[in-house]
DNA sequence: CCTATATACCTCGCCTGTCAAGGTATATTT
DNA sequence: AAATATACCTTGACAGGCGAGGTATATAGG
């Protein structure tokens, strides 16, 4: 498996909402759950993670808040609007058109 | 269709490698060439069909020639060299593993 | 007790590919 | 004479990925 940034790069966004559409999560739990889906072979490095809820939650497609741990380090909780889920159906969607185009031009 | 920027970006150079590999072309020949196959819906923007032509040469992936035409303007015809050939066939592997490493994720 | 590891967050600044805007030159069509 | 098609090219801005670095809390091992 050698998959490159560039080919990952416009799906960062849609791998971080489709994980906030079963339950609110926060950033640790969902790079853990992405490196489990994928046998450990793919992670969302930290600073692209982070970068991304920032603009997540500046285009309104998340909103976040701090968890209440009595204990261990603290959490930000981030939540999908109904626009992400808006969104995150659409990037389904051209995720299929781009698999045909691409698969025509390669 | 709206496919972005960065959901084809990463795929351009495989693309070119893969117009070369029937025929020895030039840019705008293959940037038509692209377009038809697409029914008009995708095009490689010059700007990055140039600079991935440079990409691609400097990396040894195409080798370039000017053309010996009598009339109408010049053109610079690329070939693909077998180092090229090496690399598309890869990428084209990569590109089965990311489908499914995407689809997997989103 | 001290150190290492796991959990959990974050920012700064570089790098790279895309592309809008602008340019050049030749030939044909209106 | 002007517009369109063919054919090439460069510059500079922009955006996302990410290496490197930083902070703080809790637990396990020696």
């Amino acid at each position: 498996m050698n998959i490159t940034s560039d080919i990952l790069r416009g799906h960062t966004e849609t791998i971080i909402l489709k994980q906030l559409l079963s339950k609110d999560s926060y950033g640790y739990e969902i790079n853990k759950a992405i490196q489990d889906l994928t046998n450990h072979e793919f992670e969302l490095k930290e600073a692209t993670l982070y970068s991304a809820f920032r603009r997540l939650e500046s285009a309104g497609l998340i909103t976040s808040y701090w968890g209440d741990e009595a204990t261990g380090a603290r959490r930000r909780y981030y939540m999908i609007t109904s626009e992400g889920k808006r969104v995150y159906a659409q990037n389904r969607k051209d995720w299929e058109d781009a698999k045909l185009l691409i698969d025509s031009l390669i």
